[in-house]
RNA sequence: CGGGGCGUGGCGCAGCUUGGCAGCGCGCCUGCUUUGGGAGCAGGAGGUCCCGGGUUCAAAUCCCGGCGCCCCGACCA
């Protein structure tokens, strides 16, 4: 029988992506769309996989010395205004308030797109000495762009993320953290989200406003466009000219501190749609699944109390993990099985009156669809187990994905057909020229996603090691090295 | 900022061309029967047809104006 014919809600991702990823979010309950245009509701599903990203990220940033803080969301316009490259970089997209409490306000306020210019405003007051250094802070909020075109978790008017901060009293220290958070981002979203990125370095053209060098973590998804998972940025010291962020060092001289930001957002929840989701919904890596698991009895009415009873007895042994009983009674049992799996529960628990006859339950995984028989005794067992067999297969899958569909290119023709014909990551040489990257991007559409970070294994990692020495894809100059280029949300 | 699509019970849509009782499917409520891949039957509730104006005996339908949302491209997490 036809998969689809379950799942008659979502669009095959064949038929029309968009559609699919649209009907993925609604149905799912990932999400709503709010009464003001890009902005949406994050549903407590959504909000769940949220919740699961900072529980798996926030032990990260407090194991390396980072504290969190709480900045506010409203920012003067003049501290805006200071740093021009910034400023420029920001202004078309950012929300005032211009009235407060009736009355005209006396200076406009900024709705932050990002912290930089509040943070660095205290930082100022906090740091005196090199003893202050280092300033290691992070906050969770959000930020508001007042963007064209929006996408459910891709790309909102509002949205929420976490910004890291930091102050180190050298240019090499400040670089270190840049590619200690990086680092960090690379291993959470592997290891936790199972996503196959790609770390490297942004062009001068793709770095953050403002920012001296700005790393990023790039993912394929699975229609073969890239999405920048997370960045992290060595800020140098503009900001800290800017807002006058000086320390005394040890040897008596007055010093700029050099600074970084970096930073992740709810984007994450749109790159684990695309990356693990299939035409039957999400698909949702264990680690960061708001349910490890469902319970679906299957009751009829006369061994009911019977099944439920020993539903209830599993649940209860299975205290620890994030499992629930779905005993509700208006739905039978195959609308639940289409449900939970749309919503991408990694683990389908049946349990009915043919195995309690035999002291089993049946686990089944939503990622392959493969079942087992387990006995009841041994579930509380075999479900951990299962899980990280799981979480395994789907890092698996999505590196073999990217992998796979990496296209090494050595000219310019090459270059055009791949990208019209097939897309995903398009390893190739680069010049270093912006014209050419300017070019490249005007008549293909498709950007440098990063400069590699050597000696990090990746994805592209093979193909890396075969372009190497290639010309520019372009000009077919000289180029110091491979890139990665791709079409990117 | 360009291109396309759409606004009709909670959701998805038909009706509009050619003006004349506001309909269908799903969902919802009640009852009974059901439960191993989206159960069945019966009864029932639910509508400013996006907004404003105009034409007309009569407007969801025709005309004018506005608003909103979604999708796709160019710019950005």
């Amino acid at each position: 029988m036809g998969e689809k014919e379950f799942v008659k809600e979502i669009t095959s991702r064949a038929v029309d992506y968009s559609q699919w990823y649209v009907d993925v979010v609604t149905r799912a309950e990932l999400m709503d769309y709010a009464p003001v245009k890009g902005c949406m509701v994050i549903r407590p599903y959504g909000y769940g996989i949220w919740e699961r990203i900072q529980g798996a990220l926030d032990p990260r940033f407090k194991a390396t010395g980072h504290e969190n803080a709480y900045f506010p969301l409203f920012i003067p316009e003049s501290f805006l205004r200071r740093e021009a490259e910034h400023f420029e970089g920001f202004v078309p997209e950012v929300a005032w308030v211009t009235r407060g409490g009736g009355e005209e306000l006396a200076e406009p306020l900024a709705i932050r797109p990002t912290s930089e210019a509040m943070i660095c405003h205290m930082f100022a007051r906090w740091v005196q000495s090199w003893r202050d250094l280092p300033v290691l802070v992070n906050q969770w909020c959000n930020v508001v762009r007042w963007e064209k075109a929006t996408r459910p978790f891709l790309r909102t008017t509002e949205f929420l993320w976490q910004e890291g901060h930091t102050c180190h009293a050298t240019e090499e220290e400040a670089e270190a953290e840049t590619r200690q958070m990086l680092g960090i981002y690379c291993d959470c979203l592997r290891e936790d989200l199972a996503l196959a990125v790609v770390p490297g370095r942004k062009t001068e053209r793709e770095k953050f406003a403002g920012a001296l060098r700005t790393y990023a973590v790039e993912a394929l998804m699975s229609d073969g466009k890239a999405l920048q998972a997370g960045t992290s940025h060595n800020l140098g010291q503009f900001f800290a000219r800017v807002f006058n962020i000086l320390f005394l060092d040890r040897d008596g001289r007055q010093k700029h501190v050099w600074q970084t930001s970096w930073g992740v957002s709810t984007r994450l929840i749109g790159a684990l749609i695309m990356v693990h989701g299939d035409d039957r919904g999400l698909v949702l890596p264990p680690r960061i699944a708001p349910l490890h698991a469902v319970i679906v009895p299957i009751s009829p009415q006369r061994r009911r109390e019977e099944v439920l009873t020993a539903a209830r007895r599993l649940h209860a042994g299975l205290a620890g993990m994030r499992v629930r009983l779905d005993d509700r009674d208006e739905h039978s049992p195959g609308w639940k099985f289409n449900e939970w799996e749309m919503r991408g529960v990694p683990v389908r628990i049946e349990l009915g009156p043919r195995d309690l006859e035999a002291s089993r339950a049946i686990l089944v995984r939503r990622d392959s669809g493969e079942r087992e028989e387990v006995p009841l005794d041994g579930v509380s067992r075999r479900l951990p187990e299962l899980l990280a067999e799981i979480q395994h297969a789907m890092y698996r899958r999505a590196w073999d994905f990217t992998s796979r569909s990496t296209r090494l290119v050595r000219d310019w023709t090459e270059f055009r057909t791949v990208l019209e014909e097939q897309r995903g990551f398009v390893v190739g040489g680069w010049c270093g020229d912006e014209d050419c990257e300017g070019h490249i991007k005007t008549e293909t559409g498709a950007t440098i996603r990063c400069l590699p970070l050597e000696g990090v294994a990746s994805p592209v990692s093979d193909a890396l090691r075969e372009a190497a020495g290639l010309p520019c894809v372009h000009c077919g100059g000289r180029a110091p090295g491979p890139v990665v280029f791709a079409r990117a949300y």
